[in-house]
DNA sequence: TCAAAAGTGTTAGTGTTACACCCATGA
DNA sequence: TCATGGGTGTAACACTAACACTTTTGA
């Protein structure tokens, strides 16, 4: 009987909670919500849900961003399993994910219904179990990751300007950046297409339009690029 | 009631697989058995075991690598979650941990009682489950690691020669670094403290012994050194 | 005396950082 | 015409990578 092995073991409630966040005002933001049940009622939370026995964790996550946004085009990675004994009110594994998503996207109405708010990272509140170092583990992991995967763009619209996108570098990695050497860099690489139209909402001479060619990058990493910022 | 909102939820099995490493015959070697019970019963596996619902997953790891190594002085990692649907037999998922371990204090005893070797990472047969693609996930977290974090002397004994350190680098990396360069960086660092005692078992001449220094690495770091290699 | 591994410096090239001024535009 | 943000090049420096010979010793 091959269930034997299993059975005398404990089973325990899995969950995935979403670090998701989005790019605004020149900022990361990320996507909070007041929670509207015991234990911890009104607390600040990421956005979460149960793993059911016949979805992958990948696919509970996804159909939690998917719940809570309306996107479903989403850059999805795992952060990692957190479980301490006592970190919720029952014994629950969290595993945590982070999504980059566009946060143009993203269907205003569900705000409302989950008393959700996209909050600027720099000035997130206290949140509730171990959810603040779960935010803090996916901000280290992103750093990483965007220093040498081009996974920023999933942040923006398809058109972008340069300085735009610096200030998004900017807001990852929480330092200024030299705008000279951050477009040479950049531009050297060979992986964005200047476009021939301005965006004149924050300047009167405007900024050109940029936008990144995946085909390129993919053909120029076979060819043993490699993207660093 | 609080437990009404957990109530209806499903509970999984939750375990952990260790990637237990040593280093031995200038390379990374990894500890593996052969499964006693089905399924996969006689397939080559990573050493496993459920996580109670009284420890927190970091225990349960760090319990795991005791009972089949003997061994409680570890440098443990998570390297994340698996959560395929169809991982294992039952719903299993599986969080996977890296440990670091002193190969010379391995309890050889218990190599027989779990039918359980050292294998070179470079000849590791296929393992069951996901178990493979976990150590490829290891060997790509523990290069990020050990780039930046002096991480690699865990591996080591106390004392250690220029040649053994620079070779579980190349073992590390699978790829072969030169040696004056190495040793002008690491020993740059002042980190090592250089032995009057020479290893005499793999050359005439002799290699002179090193040792670690952890307070002057932690020291430096302070003053805003950064490791790398 | 010789085979085998340990040990040692220099140079060219590459990448990184720091830095200041002109441009285009709408109000 | 002026205030505002967009756009541009160069030089010093630091780091990396490439490279070959001498030393020590036991068999």
């Amino acid at each position: 009987m091959t269930e034997a092995f299993y059975n005398n073991k404990d089973k325990l409630y899995v969950a995935v909670d979403c670090i998701i966040m989005g790019f605004q005002d020149n900022e990361l933001n990320i996507l909070i919500a007041k929670r509207p049940f015991e234990p911890m009622k009104g607390g600040w939370s990421l956005m979460g849900g149960f793993v059911n026995s016949f979805e992958s964790i990948n696919e509970a996550a996804k159909r939690v961003v998917g719940e809570f946004t309306g996107i479903d085009d989403i850059y999805l990675e795992q952060v990692g399993a957190f479980g301490e004994v006592d970190r919720d009110l029952e014994r629950v594994i969290s595993i945590g994910y982070y999504a980059l998503v566009d946060i143009e996207k993203f269907d205003t109405s569900l705000a409302a219904k989950y008393d959700a708010r996209w909050v600027r990272i720099t000035q997130l509140p206290e949140l509730i179990f171990d959810h603040s170092l779960m935010v803090k583990d996916t901000l280290n992991l992103l750093q990483r990751r965007a220093a040498v995967k081009p996974i920023g763009f999933n942040l923006l619209q398809e058109k972008f300007t340069l300085p735009t996108l610096q200030s998004l570098y900017e807001s990852i990695y929480q330092n200024a950046i030299d705008k000279r050497n951050f477009r040479k860099k950049i531009l050297a690489m060979d992986i964005l297409e200047k476009l021939d139209e301005k965006d004149k909402t924050s300047s009167r001479k405007g900024a050109f339009y940029y936008r990144f060619i995946k085909e390129k990058y993919d053909q120029l990493i076979q060819q043993g690029l490699n993207f660093s910022i």
